[in-house]
DNA sequence: ACCTTATTCTATCGGAT
DNA sequence: ATCCGGTAGAATAAGGT
């Protein structure tokens, strides 16, 4: 493929070049239509625009990866899974390099024993030298993995947490802060979006600094990384508050169906989740007369019945508005 | 780094079915 | 008599200056 690379400010500025310019877009002839400026490129890939045709797709995709996290299952487990295999590899050598003071003790050791050593000083030396940072993310794994497992926080989890360092690293936004901060923060985001959170007390009773740094470099990270922070879906909750109290099929189908009028008219924003999720339950429990005091659905979801009532309230008032029976 | 705002929780009480 | 709805105050987290 001879690709010709020409700015957009060697040819007609029309409107969309105008606008594409702006943005510092590469623009390359596509094959199909014979010269025209019809390419562009895109989240890594390059495209024609009129057909749709991909022309390059070998670059590296900076799009923000954790967008569809919450959201696609079979996605974050292939994303996690291969990123972990790096974290696991720097573990090894770790170890391996800890081997290596035993070997050095002054006691003699066989021919073998010592060609082996100097292949582990060998690799030792590689490693150190090679990558100045790799100390530090070691360092900072550590702490992550001692932090998560304080909290009971999942394996996941925590990998997720190294991660988001590793990204923290890559971006050079930790000069002026502190290591231990940011790995509690990552720690921190990480645990929110796994579902399962901890709050910034707990994570400063474990970590060495304080909760203001933890929390000045959440913030700092969930906005460099543009972390999607975006509430989970109420209807997750949905399935399993359901069952667990034992609501009909078709009330639940009902529920789902307040739950999306709900999201629609912005009820939810800034709001528990979980909290929308009982109330719905509650709500069609109460239409359909399968009785479930607030009390009962509190208990069973750990959202306390003043919050219930709210988010009921708020729910009944878009659906009496908006809902079409 | 400090202050402000919004949300949720506990505790409590009057009112309704 | 139990359940519901509202309120006050505290704790917590997120955003803004």
């Amino acid at each position: 493929m001879n690709e010709m690379l020409i700015t957009a400010t060697d040819h007609e500025a029309t409107e969309q070049q105008e606008n594409d310019r702006t943005t510092a877009q590469a623009y390359t002839t596509c094959p199909e239509c014979d010269g025209q400026i019809c390419v562009v490129e895109e989240h890594g890939e390059r495209t024609c625009r009129d057909r749709g045709l991909v022309l390059d797709d070998g670059e590296i995709d900076r799009g923000p990866e954790w967008r569809s996290f919450s959201e696609e299952e079979a996605d974050e487990r292939s994303r996690v899974g291969a990123l972990v295999t790096e974290l696991m590899h720097d573990k090894g050598l770790s170890t391996i390099i800890g081997w290596q003071d035993k070997d050095a003790h002054g006691n003699s050791v066989s021919p073998r024993k010592q060609e082996q050593l100097q292949r582990l000083r060998t690799w030792n030396e590689r490693f150190r030298t090679k990558n100045p940072q790799e100390r530090n993310l070691k360092q900072a794994f550590g702490e992550i993995d001692r932090m998560g497992s304080a909290l009971g926080l999942p394996g996941p989890c925590r990998e997720t947490a190294g991660v988001l360092y590793r990204r923290t690293v890559a971006e050079e936004l930790l000069p002026g802060r502190s290591i231990e901060a940011m790995t509690t923060a990552s720690l921190y985001a990480a645990a929110n979006q796994h579902d399962t959170p901890r709050t910034l007390a707990v994570f400063e009773s474990v970590s060495r600094v304080e909760k203001l740094p933890i929390q000045c470099a959440y913030r700092y990270l969930a906005q460099e990384l543009e972390l999607a922070i975006e509430t989970t879906d109420p209807v997750q909750y949905l399935r399993q508050y359901a069952s667990e109290l034992q609501v009909s099929d078709e009330a639940e189908r009902l529920a789902r169906n307040i739950l999306e009028i709900g999201k629609a008219q912005n009820v939810h924003s800034g709001k528990n989740p979980a909290g929308l999720a009982a109330a719905a339950v509650y709500i069609v429990a109460r239409l359909a007369n399968e009785r479930l005091t607030q009390a009962t659905v509190s208990d069973a979801t750990n959202i306390s019945k003043v919050t219930i009532r709210s988010r009921y309230q708020e729910l009944l008032a878009v659906y009496g508005e908006h809902g079409d029976r």
